[in-house]
DNA sequence: CGAAATTACTTTGGACCCAAAGTAATGTCA
DNA sequence: TGACATTACTTTGGGTCCAAAGTAATTTCG
């Protein structure tokens, strides 16, 4: 069986935490937003891996990378990147896999020779298309305990966190 | 330099996944809770284990079980990997890694010797309980666009994304 | 123009992590 | 008691990802 988190055992951690470090309230609240903010992630890419993503083949970041690709249309690798969350080298990796399997296309910029250029092929979109309802009807169940309202408030207060600039170093 | 997300890129993603996507308001919210979801994550622990964590040599993960360790005193390893949100072989690797480091220490249950007890040694303790301030600063300042109540919320609705019970397969 | 800097991407090396199979200890039950 | 199941952990094999160094094209500037 895969792994999966045990409820009591989350709720036994945090009256635990409270009683602790009683005299620190706000710090506590941080860590469990940090604590709770990794696994949630690792529940989410897991999940969708082993229960939407493995018949399709692809990984998490490739799947996140043909959904940016048909929401958008052809887009360079440098941006192509920036939208995943990954470093320029994974993409050349994630690109690969998904040439080969004949999911997206790239060419060279004409006017300039070092952009490299990524587009869904005619069959990634069209398996791209048959897909995304099933996968959004699935990720919807896993939010499906949060109302609409909280689920664009989580993901506002989400975007604050990704958005906030690293220390200045000067 | 290393990786980090453009602001204006990702601001100028949405306008355009509401665009394109302007029939389906639901569902882009929760592909934008997804996406930043996996995103934010990544942001932390990578902007952690370069800003704070490669000082002590650790890993994201290796510094939670620490901190899980140092909140909760000696536990099995199983409960370790359940409090910290990794599989078990997982954990044996980072525990091997802390035991090297002289980080923690290990030894069988007596009662049961199927079980390791892991617990942090006194250089451990001493090490995190003067780490641990400077941590909680740093990482309260990621945080630090959220009021202390915001916090909370993030902190409950990512708990509920991750005690979302697996779809039932009977 | 041409050297130096910058940009866009690729390669390399290694850390991390999971799933699945394997090992050893304990529990169950006829 | 003894076969079988279960539990706790470890090992193995492989995928994913990053940081840093490398390559090639383009831009900047004296």
């Amino acid at each position: 069986m895969p792994h999966e988190f045990d409820p009591d055992a989350l709720h036994a951690a945090e009256a635990d935490i409270r009683r602790r470090l009683a005299d620190r309230p706000v710090d506590i609240e941080v860590q469990r937003a940090t604590s709770n903010l990794y696994r949630a992630a690792s529940v989410v890419s897991r999940r969708a891996e082993r229960e939407m993503l493995a018949d399709l083949g692809l990984s998490w970041s490739a799947f996140v990378s043909l959904w940016v690709l048909w929401v958008w249309g052809e887009m360079d690798a440098t941006r192509l990147a920036n939208e995943v969350g990954l470093t320029p080298g994974t993409v050349t990796g994630v690109r690969k896999g998904l040439e080969t399997q004949g999911l997206i296309q790239t060419r060279r910029a004409e006017d300039d020779a070092r952009r490299v250029l990524v587009r869904l092929t005619d069959r990634g979109d069209a398996t791209f298309s048959e897909f995304y309802p099933r996968f959004n009807a699935w990720i919807g169940d896993l939010f499906g305990d949060l109302t609409p309202e909280a689920t664009t408030q989580l993901a506002d207060l989400l975007e604050r966190v990704i958005l906030r600039p690293a220390p200045d170093v000067s």
